[in-house]
RNA sequence: GGUCCCAUCGUCUAGCGGUUAGGACAUCGGAUUCUCAUUCCGGUAACAUGGGUUCGAUUCCCAUUGGGACUGCCA
């Protein structure tokens, strides 16, 4: 420790008076009213203009973890990196919470939410620091900091600001004014009384007890630039008086646990629980090997990419939900629970290994999620988005939702077999596309049997029942003698372009009479 | 280099000292069907390695190997 800096001194440094004190915090932000064992947590991202698939599997920790516990969620904006801001990228965020379903609930008085609003708390909270000699200003320059590194780096020393290299760490009152006085403006330093030789213990809730070297390193508090708090700073003061109970980030924040316990302790607070969480990886196409999702490289890491291609947010959170609720696919397969909302999630489950996105499993979920929907639901789904995000074809094709809802209605009438060929809603118009004449096509290879052709539509009636058109396709395999198949097939070909579709007789009923006469008759015409 | 995290089928996992190591996706067969999709039945497939501890290790401990993170006035 070392003399703490009167007042007026520390106005100066921090560029302005502080305007509360420890005590006057605490009692502007008190603890939360809710029941025993109610998690308060946060979704705190930093406004990049990108939301990937990590925000979105920490964000829905901490949404559910909040949310079955009859807790709080909240919505903080991580804005205290000026130069990385983009413009809308908040909007971004909150269209990207509703459209997964998410809400949150940011209580007036815990706020306000952008950290770039809250610099008073940060500087109390510093000035208090300060008084304590527990931090001290810095005037290190950029240059000066980069000579340390080199010459730590030639000595083989770990590099960063730390005790002997702290070169303003036990500066007196008149050399901070001497520095002040002559235009520079300094960062707050954390002074470290840590020591690596001894170990500090913090605790994650998936992990259980982790052991670390002490922090001795003098961190950055608030930078120098803008007067803005560094990220761990901000945590400190922002997690404790938003009276968050649990921190849920992604591991690569592990290895700065004993620095944050070390602020708590110094602050006699108590540490949130932390839930550390692995990272999605995927594997690497040229390279064969497992790597972090990368923002460049993998449209796939973006939410955005999902959105846009139709994927069903729903499936998404059932998908990231199963595997962070180990035990939660078991529990709907066999009926005890009918969403991931209703199977609970247990922080100490929540895996800690790395794990691949696999996009085949997400695919399958995509599949369940759609095959069980009522198909209203469907058309509105599959509309909504042909709407936002479609091309002039699918917005052609979502324009008569009576034909639409007929299309996709076919064999979903039997909820135990159900066709689970539809995994987005852009893949399902594609799928479903030979229905519009403006999208069908022929397919001009195939070598059709025009007799079985010819036949059909001697006999043909669109009002017939099935047993009857199916009696009539039985009757002409036996006049040309083909098999009952080969003379669906034909049909298939001739009304859909290809040889794989749903049920003949479905599709020849929503087609209509004009329709399968048209398409027919185009093939012994052309 | 230093610090830390992680390690069960191809993938995601269950397992918490004694199990034929279970499930799901994927994959491969078979049955059903006018094709496809469904549905049903079945198969292939895993405890990284080496030491301990123990009557007994997938499970506990330690190494090794492998993967990952951090080491910024970015979060």
């Amino acid at each position: 420790m070392r003399n703490g800096l009167d007042k007026d001194l520390i106005a100066r440094v921090l560029g302005a008076e502080p305007k509360w004190t420890i005590a006057e915090l605490e009692a502007k932000f008190p603890p939360r009213d809710l029941p025993d064992g109610a998690f308060v947590t946060r979704f705190a991202p930093s406004p990049t203009g990108f939301m990937h698939i990590g925000n979105l599997y920490s964000m829905l920790i901490d949404y559910k973890l909040a949310s079955q516990s009859g807790g709080v969620f909240m919505l903080r904006i991580e804005d205290t990196d000026t130069k990385r801001e983009v413009e809308g990228a908040v909007d971004l965020v909150k269209n990207a919470i509703r459209d997964f379903g998410f809400k949150y609930n940011n209580d007036e008085i815990y706020g306000p939410y952008f950290q770039s609003q809250r610099k008073d708390i940060y500087r109390s909270v510093a000035a208090e620091l300060l008084a304590r000699g527990l931090a001290y200003p810095c005037f290190l320059t950029a240059d000066e900091m980069e000579e340390i590194r080199v010459k730590q780096n030639a000595a083989g020393f770990a590099t960063g600001i730390y005790g002997e290299w702290a070169r303003d760490r036990d500066l007196t009152a008149d050399e901070i004014i001497a520095h002040l006085d002559n235009g520079e403006v300094p960062t707050i330093r954390l002074y470290s009384t840590g020591d690596p030789n001894k170990r500090i213990f913090c605790k994650d809730a998936v992990r259980g007890s982790i052991s670390f070297p002490e922090n001795n390193e003098d961190l950055v508090l608030i930078k120098s630039n803008d007067g803005l708090p560094t990220y761990h700073f901000a945590h400190l003061c922002d997690d404790h008086f938003m009276r968050t109970t649990h921190v849920v980030r992604g591991e690569e924040w592990l290895p700065s646990l004993p620095l944050h316990y070390q602020l708590f302790n110094m602050m006699g607070w108590t540490p949130p629980i932390y839930i550390h969480t692995a990272t999605l990886d995927k594997i690497d196409a040229e390279t064969g090997k497992q790597r972090k999702m990368s923002k460049r490289k993998d449209p796939e890491n973006n939410l955005a990419f999902f959105l846009a291609g139709g994927w069903p947010t729903e499936a998404l959170i059932e998908y990231l939900g199963n595997i962070l609720a180990p035990g939660y696919e078991e529990a709907k397969l066999k009926g005890a629970v009918k969403t991931f909302w209703d199977y609970e999630m247990k922080p100490k489950k929540i895996p800690m290994s790395g794990g691949l996105f696999d996009m085949k499993k997400l695919e399958w979920w995509a599949k369940e999620y759609i095959g069980a929907m009522p198909v209203a639901d469907l058309v509105t789904a599959v509309t909504n988005w042909a709407n936002e995000y479609g091309t002039d074809e699918n917005k052609m094709q979502v324009a008569d939702a009576k034909y639409l809802s007929a299309v996709l209605g076919i064999e979903r009438d039997n909820p135990k077999r159900v066709r689970k060929d539809f995994i987005t809603w852009k893949q399902t118009l594609e799928n479903v596309a030979f229905f519009w004449d403006k999208l069908f096509v022929p397919a001009i290879d195939y070598e059709y049997n025009r007799d079985v052709l010819r036949a059909f539509l001697e006999t043909y009636d669109p009002a017939d029942d099935k047993d009857t058109w199916w009696n009539k396709i039985v009757a002409i395999a036996e006049k040309t003698g083909i098999k009952n198949g080969d003379v669906a097939m034909n049909l298939r070909v001739a009304l859909a372009g290809r040889t794989n579709t749903p049920d003949l007789y479905s599709i020849m009923s929503v087609m209509g009479g004009d329709m399968v006469r048209g398409r027919i008759g185009r093939v012994l015409n052309g």
